[in-house]
DNA sequence: TACGATACATGATGATGATCATGTTTAGAG
DNA sequence: CTCTAAACATGATCATCATCATGTATCGTA
């Protein structure tokens, strides 16, 4: 859920001084990484039809004309940004309640960038390539087998009940508690969610 | 949850029949309506950003360019749209495990575009203008309400907190399930959602 | 009944943004 | 060490809108 902040500054004037240089091989690895980093964090922000790609290669400390060297289209970088971040993570085990802990914090709810990606972008998938939509359905159901693992359920049916629906409810809430213009019900989404899960995990 | 169809063939004879014609009062307040009635079916199957104002402007029977008679932007549309959708109807009373039930359907969820406003539009709605985020806020706090009145739970605290858990749930839910390009998958999380609500209202 | 305001149609305008075309330079093959 | 292809920069292009400008015919007032 965490991110590595890149240094913005570094990478802009590094840029002045390679102008109209062929890269290393791997530097070139290294720059498809940062502009797969800065789509993250700016999509995870932003939406994906607010970004625009001249925008993401600026982040990543590139400009717009290197992009379709490194994807076919805005689309493709969409795709392999979703796969970045929601199927390439191993999934370490953590129980249901203290991930929904975290997962219901302010904290969270108040730093899109860095947080989770299935909150921030699982609705726009809907419309987005078959590529996206196979992404984030693949990190669905790693999810829902991740929670149900932390889950303490009499037996696997249960488990896979409750990592559902506490899923669904956490996801629901994060993105509840992001539309509210009014703070206190925001917080009070977060933490009547989390304790409607503990209730029942 | 059910939509008025309009007969978009009819609508688009009439334009013909009255090109360049100034319009009686009741007419325009009728074609004001229109618009409204475009556009929430628009905005829900496609979302904001997707939805041209001609094309809404077309659905409603009429041109673009009348458009800017009857709202001051396509923001202030996004607005009134939402205003119409999630404040304006009436909550009836409804038990909240025959909401939930329907809520939950594959028919709600293959139907966007006459389905639940929040369900389609609640993440786009983070990053529109003040107006827009004060009617979908508005509407959150009618739906708990609401679902809260409909929860048969011991004392009014567990009440609201089911009605908070359930509906970020529901919500939830039907977006993952309109996101799975797995079918099984997207059939399994509404059915388990329901269960889940079930066990706990 | 005549006239002025208005509701809408048609046709710009201007900005934005994805994608392409071209040039420069050096990495890395031979 | 040479050359060539690659990687990126710069500068188009082209389509898509939101919004504006103008014209027309009728509604509703006087």
């Amino acid at each position: 859920m965490m991110m590595i902040m890149i240094e913005v500054k570094r990478a802009s004037s590094r840029r002045r001084e390679i102008a109209h240089m062929k890269v290393s091989r791997e530097q070139m690895v290294e720059n498809r990484r940062r502009i797969l980093e800065a789509a993250g964090r700016l999509f995870r922000a932003r939406g994906f039809e607010a970004v625009t790609v001249a925008e993401v290669m600026r982040a990543a400390g590139l400009t717009h004309g290197g992009f379709y060297g490194h994807f076919r289209s805005k689309d493709d970088l969409i795709a392999a940004t979703l796969a970045e971040l929601v199927v390439a993570p191993e999934p370490e085990p953590t129980a249901l309640s203290d991930f929904a802990a975290r997962y219901l914090s302010p904290g969270h709810r108040d730093n899109p960038g860095d947080g989770c990606p299935v909150a921030a972008l699982v609705s726009e998938t809907i419309r987005q390539a078959p590529e996206a939509r196979a992404a984030m359905t693949e990190g669905l159901r790693r999810q829902i087998a991740r929670l149900a693992d932390g889950a303490d359920a009499v037996d696997p049916k249960a488990a896979r009940q409750a990592a559902i629906g506490s899923w669904a409810a956490m996801v629901g809430a994060v993105i509840f508690a992001r539309m509210s213009d009014d703070p206190d019900l925001s917080d009070e989404v977060l933490a009547q969610t989390r304790a409607w899960i503990a209730r029942g995990a």
